[in-house]
DNA sequence: TGAATTTGATAACAAATGTTATTGCTGTTG
DNA sequence: CAACAGCAATAACATTTGTTATCAAATTCA
């Protein structure tokens, strides 16, 4: 059942019998807070099953930032790394079956993993992609109307118009629920 | 006259001498295309003085996506670690002096420097900063309004609203020329 | 089951932003 | 110097998006 991870991490036997210790596997309700705006973030989660969102306050009003569901690693990059209290609540949106790694073991693994070239090389690709994900990401609130950032995240991440309630996704998408509901509709009638 | 680079690389005496011959110095006009729509990036730019931007075509419109200055470093990303078309332009704002790498001659630096430990983490650390950057940068378009981000530009780098066309710094900030003047007007007012 | 909560649609109106056109200023170039 | 291109401000109008309120359907939970 940790197979995910062991994938993830592209680990031997031998290593990954060394690692797995590390994870603990646990089961939590839908809206379970995982970390809250303020804390240091000293955890990673992997999830098997179910999934979260990335949200922080502004000025009263809950912004959805991103969406994570299985096989996704979720933390508070910012937090993670430079051990400074999270500007974002990570929260769980269905009940969840999450893998738990902390900061000391991932760090431990993370060194091990950067003696192997290969894995190495690996890794600085995922960074990279993720560069030119936020990139792409930021590029298409410059560009793309919020109609259109509709239709691209219905065509790329279908998942997240199905199984996310819609006014999470109307502030992932910059907009209010009421105008996603207009865009919808509008949508539908042109359909017909 | 190298300084900056070495800087940038963190080099001792040894390795620097090494790798200075793979740089060149040209001077150019303003306007001048160094990397166009479709070409695969094969070199990258350091800025030694002027400034330059990153812009993609949008249906026939000039859309600018980031700026460069002193000291940073350009090249598209995705085109020149992936070998594909580059989807953007980067154009000199400014008439600027560069310095030039080759991709070979950079990714046998990077290789070099990733057999030092400390070297490999500092890069490491420039990827995350990047991608809490652009993430950040992501934030603003779902949080702030227009009139907030000019106001942050002007606070957190006012050498853009210094040195840069105002057209181009509307379609940074995702408006039209016309609502930027509105907007500056407005600030100008509220101000006496 | 039944009450409470969550979710989504819709309408009416207000505010923000885009579009187009005009004007004047500036600097460049022949 | 004159012609010209690039840039910024402004106005008038069109369109998009936000706000607030209401209602109905779906879901959750005691």
């Amino acid at each position: 059942m940790f197979e995910q991870l062991k994938d993830r991490f592209s680990l031997n036997e031998r290593q990954w019998k060394k690692y797995v210790s590390c994870f603990k596997r646990i089961q939590v309700p839908a809206k379970t807070t995982l970390l809250k705006e303020g804390e240091i973030s000293r955890k990673v989660f992997f999830i098997e099953k179910g999934c979260a969102r990335v949200w922080f306050n502004n000025d009263g009003k809950d912004v959805t930032f991103q969406f994570f569901f299985e096989n996704d690693r979720v933390s508070s990059t910012e937090s993670f790394k430079k051990n400074i209290p999270s500007i974002v609540t990570i929260e769980t949106i269905e009940p969840c079956t999450l893998f738990i790694i902390s900061k000391n073991d991932m760090d431990r693994i993370m060194n091990d993993c950067f003696e192997i070239p290969e894995l190495r090389a690996k890794f600085i690709d995922v960074l990279y992609d993720r560069n030119i994900h936020y990139m792409k990401h930021c590029l298409s609130f410059i560009r793309d109307t919020p109609q259109q950032r509709y239709l691209n995240l219905l065509k790329e991440k279908p998942q997240i118009i199905k199984r996310i309630p819609q006014h999470y996704i109307a502030s992932y998408l910059g907009i209010t629920s009421v105008h996603l509901s207009r865009i919808k509709g509008k949508l539908a009638k042109e359909k017909k």
